[in-house]
DNA sequence: TAGTTTTCCGCAAGCGTTTGCACATAGAAT
DNA sequence: ATTCTATGTGCAAACGCTTGCGGAAAACTA
């Protein structure tokens, strides 16, 4: 009762060939007879053989396995992000092992050890926001393990990534409110070091002078995104002497917060005060004011689109020469677009 | 530059010993001496060799990886879940292979053979609301891959499973209600042939025969969940000559739906009606009128204790005799708990 | 000193597959 | 009949590692 599964060994002994006659009649190879073909096969389905994958992925040296590191599932975004990357993986046959990092470095290269132990194909990674020291991920050019970065991606030259382009969202966002006649237009940005912070302030600035309107700084205040310091934020441009009359804020979360903030100080949403934010979470429909507008950043074509990266670098190993020392980054900008809630 | 990865045998080899010492030398076997065993950690150090794991898979027939099937990741109950499993998996050294089966009974019926090719240690399940066969899950007893369900469970006997008890959160959402003033209590629960649904509907039953209000089938409605639906249900239940003063609805996102068709109804939240529902997510918090209560389900709980139940079982499999039929079977049932939201 | 134990290490098999190469058998061409 | 080409098939090595077993050298016992 080992109840041990079949091999091409047994394959072989059962019909008196060799193992690499099974092996090859399995793989439909050329200069097999048609004969022992079929009796291989259907000794095959017979048996319900399946072939050992980790004895293929070990001879093969191929995993066809990608890693996925990320910070946070349960986020909206990432859970969005990983669902387009399984989707896609799954297309070209290849398999997702799985990590979060929940925003710690340490565990980021825990994950990258476990990674590399897996030896997987390739890697796909949105760092913790935490992360400042970028060897651990230089450490796996040795291995001749690619990774694509996504979202959130290192201050590095030579890497491949895939973002979203914030600035052009930003300039969308605040060219709407601009048509909609609002003239004095606050900011509620994230953590200053995020770079997804600097591209919204930039989006900020280019459209603000585009507009003619001065950037005040004055009008732009940084969050830690925690409630705390989104009220506090709001709190600090409803009561400034330029008070705006219009609210970017760096995600739906911090506009939700902002709402109940500035309503708890009397204001009107959308009359005395109005925002728009980015991301676009379905949620939003359900509040009672949600944002004017939201930038939305397609986490789950994000996810897509850097896994078909990923594994069209994967072939590109498989068939060009082992060492072209490949000088091209793939440096993709997916556009963010402004999605209207409201249209009164 | 071939840049090939340094294995024992290279130590071996520049150490003049045999591949047998070396592989001992890592592990700490006793029976190797102080002298060679800091040698060899020495050079393995210095070559930064690391043991090629896809070898060690395949050598030893195991994988610590444990498979995850479920419908949706970007479900706010499956992200949470999935959150769990993999922090869970990660403390004992286990990564977590991922497919979402998109409630699909065929994708769900792929990603088993590709989980199985993978040769998974154990698989995590957490079953597509289409699937009613289930032959695909039993095949996989003759690789000897253990399976736990999770909260998605099938209605086959001789399973593991983790769930939680709707039952008994149902009760407390009742008599929650029933404290409050409340005696003509409405349910819009999910579709028929969910056992989730069962579970509520029981829950309802229980609690309403208990408080002495007898059981009127014309004020529960089932619904599929999606908006349309929803809205038709709370419509029924409004404009019925019995007319609940307060809804249980089978998810919060339910209750958003069901609280907006109220309003446009010119019923006035929590004084013409008050809602309670299931799961408890953040958004409630920002609202207009979330549900008074929530039936919390420990999404999180459920991953984590999911996983720790198949190790258990993958190490019993290591440790026991080999056949051991293994007559018991884990049920594991977590209980739900109402959250009041609400104190006034 | 001879026998006994302990300490340390190497040999080789085995895990399941793929694949370059040699080789056998057939029929075709000379 | 002899040489030549297809056409099939088998041999054996390789992938990197673990592990049972046997055996040499060193340490100890009497």
């Amino acid at each position: 009762m080992k109840n041990q599964l079949p091999t091409i060994k047994e394959i072989a002994r059962e019909l008196n060939i060799s193992i690499s006659t099974v092996s090859r009649a399995l793989h439909d190879h050329p200069s097999i007879g048609l004969r022992t073909k079929t009796r291989v096969q259907e000794l095959a389905k017979r048996l319900q053989y399946e072939p050992n994958q980790t004895a293929i992925f070990f001879q093969q040296g191929k995993t066809f396995t990608i890693g996925v590191i990320l910070p946070e599932l349960s986020e909206a975004f990432f859970s969005s992000a990983i669902s387009g990357i399984e989707d896609e993986a799954h297309k070209s046959n290849y398999t997702v092992l799985l990590g979060q990092s929940h925003d710690s470095v340490d565990k980021e290269k825990q994950l990258i050890e476990t990674m590399k132990k897996h030896r997987v194909d390739g890697l796909l990674i949105s760092i913790s926001k935490n992360t400042v020291n970028y060897e651990h991920f230089e450490a796996l050019q040795r291995y001749n393990i690619p990774i694509v970065f996504f979202d959130r991606i290192p201050k590095i030259p030579n890497i491949h990534y895939v973002a979203c382009n914030m600035i052009n969202g930003t300039v969308q966002a605040i060219n709407y409110l601009f048509k909609k006649g609002h003239r004095v237009i606050g900011m509620i940005n994230g953590p200053e070091k995020l770079y997804a912070t600097k591209e919204r302030l930039e989006g900020y600035k280019q459209a603000m002078t585009k507009s003619r309107l001065k950037y005040d700084p004055a009008l732009v205040l940084n969050s830690d995104l925690s409630k705390e310091s989104v009220c506090a934020a709001t709190e600090q441009l409803l009561t400034a002497k330029r008070r705006p009359t219009a609210i970017v804020t760096f995600n739906d979360y911090v506009a939700l917060d902002a709402v109940q903030q500035a309503t708890k100080m009397n204001f009107v949403i959308n009359k005395d005060i109005c925002f728009v934010s980015y991301a676009n979470l379905p949620l939003t429909n359900y509040t009672a004011f949600p944002p004017l507008a939201s930038v939305e950043q397609f986490p789950y074509q994000q996810g897509q689109k850097a896994t078909s990266t990923l594994i069209e670098l994967l072939q590109q190993k498989v068939n060009g020469s082992n060492e072209i020392i490949n000088a091209t980054y793939y440096k993709i900008i997916l556009e963010s677009q402004l999605v209207v809630h409201e249209e009164h």
